[in-house]
DNA sequence: AATAATAAAAATTTTGAAATTATGTCGACA
DNA sequence: TGTCGACATAATTTCAAAATTTTTATTATT
């Protein structure tokens, strides 16, 4: 199967925060060459990149592993995150306007529906992938305003990292845990709309404390 | 003039950070290959590195460029490193203990101790390098208690990115602005010392507010 | 004269192989 | 029996050249 590099970069990103990987797993160049169609030095480039944004771990002459998972890291991770979205989020809401609301809005709309489609019994994997998707998608929205390219970038560099850790975690799916996830994330879009910056670091906080 | 990989990046690391490089410049692999005795194969992997940390810019088949500057861009840096500082200092301040405030209060001194020669006449460029890495170690060392890699690697990286785009400004390095300088680092030592965390996070502000 | 098309040149990306470095196995010696 | 060292194997890094793409220069056409 012949790919270009970015669709290579992006499958193996995909890869490494949704499954596939065991943390700490070797990448082996000469192995992963013959999955994309590609000499190996082109995979070599791919994982080097991704090890500067944290998803792989590289080391001199030892080559490149899955980043390593840990309880400590997960937490390091979740608390770092936390201080980013809650800067971003004070920053959109300063600036946002309505524009920015309807669209924090809207990708909330869409991450509700998947979200009760889930509590209630389809937690099949295809499911899986799309909530993925719109909750990172809510997320960035709201710090998408916060007029900072920096923080933006920084914080999709560490949402990412997050995923990985959270692959492991392998917390308990259970009914209760969606339901509580939903009405996190209702509070947290209640808060950005209602312009009481206090209470929406507040949200994103308990938002993100089960995993510190 | 052979160097190794390691020692490439580095060098490469200094260059960028210090003088030598126009932003915006075209970076060629295939030039920069002489300079470094190596194969333009090998350059290209360490710009790779460079661009993920922001110090270089890569576009696919464009190659690379030293990252671009601007006010907005000097500015936007300059509040992300604020947020990572305050953050990294008021945990810092919970977690350091003596050990750090040791470290802290030694940097300090050494620091100042450059400062004062600086201010007084002696502003070559030996001596601006040496102010260069006495700040930044003062600054790392206000948040290498903070008990979080992630936080310490993102500002490191930060940190960099500010010292880049600060070549370009040109400031009036006055007898003035190393004057303010002291007695800005001296607040946050204070205040780092004192316990009060509101008043340290206030100070680093009132560091870099000269920068927004 | 200006614009578009074409051709030449330059630069970047990819490749496959060579050189270097690490890893694992086996046997000798304590 | 356990440890150390040498050898063989495997993997990684570096290289130089081929292939692709972009950029520049030239020519033709409107």
């Amino acid at each position: 199967m012949r790919m270009e590099t970015p669709e290579i970069y992006e499958k193996l990103q995909r890869m490494l925060t949704t499954a596939g990987f065991v943390p700490g797993q070797k990448l082996k160049p000469s192995d992963l060459q013959g999955e994309f169609g590609c000499s190996a030095n082109t995979i070599r480039d791919v994982l080097l990149r991704l090890s500067t944004v944290g998803l792989v771990q590289f080391e001199m002459q030892r080559g490149f592993r899955v980043a390593e998972s840990s309880p400590e890291k997960r937490s390091d991770i979740a608390r770092f995150r936390t201080i980013l979205e809650q800067e971003g989020a004070a920053a959109s809401m300063k600036h946002g306007g309505v524009a920015w609301e309807a669209r924090l809005s809207a990708s909330h709309h869409k991450l509700v529906h998947i979200e009760k489609q889930i509590s209630r019994d389809d937690m099949t994997d295809g499911y899986m992938v799309l909530w993925s998707d719109a909750e990172r998608e809510f997320h960035e929205t709201i710090i998408s305003a916060c007029q900072s390219p920096i923080l933006i970038s920084n914080y999709q560099s560490i949402y990412l990292q997050f995923r990985q850790q959270m692959l492991v975690g392998e917390r308990e799916f259970s009914q209760g845990y969606f339901e509580a996830i939903i009405a996190e994330h209702q509070s947290i879009l209640d808060a950005a709309l209602s312009g009481d910056v206090a209470a929406c670091k507040q949200a994103i906080y308990d938002h993100m404390k089960r995993n510190f």
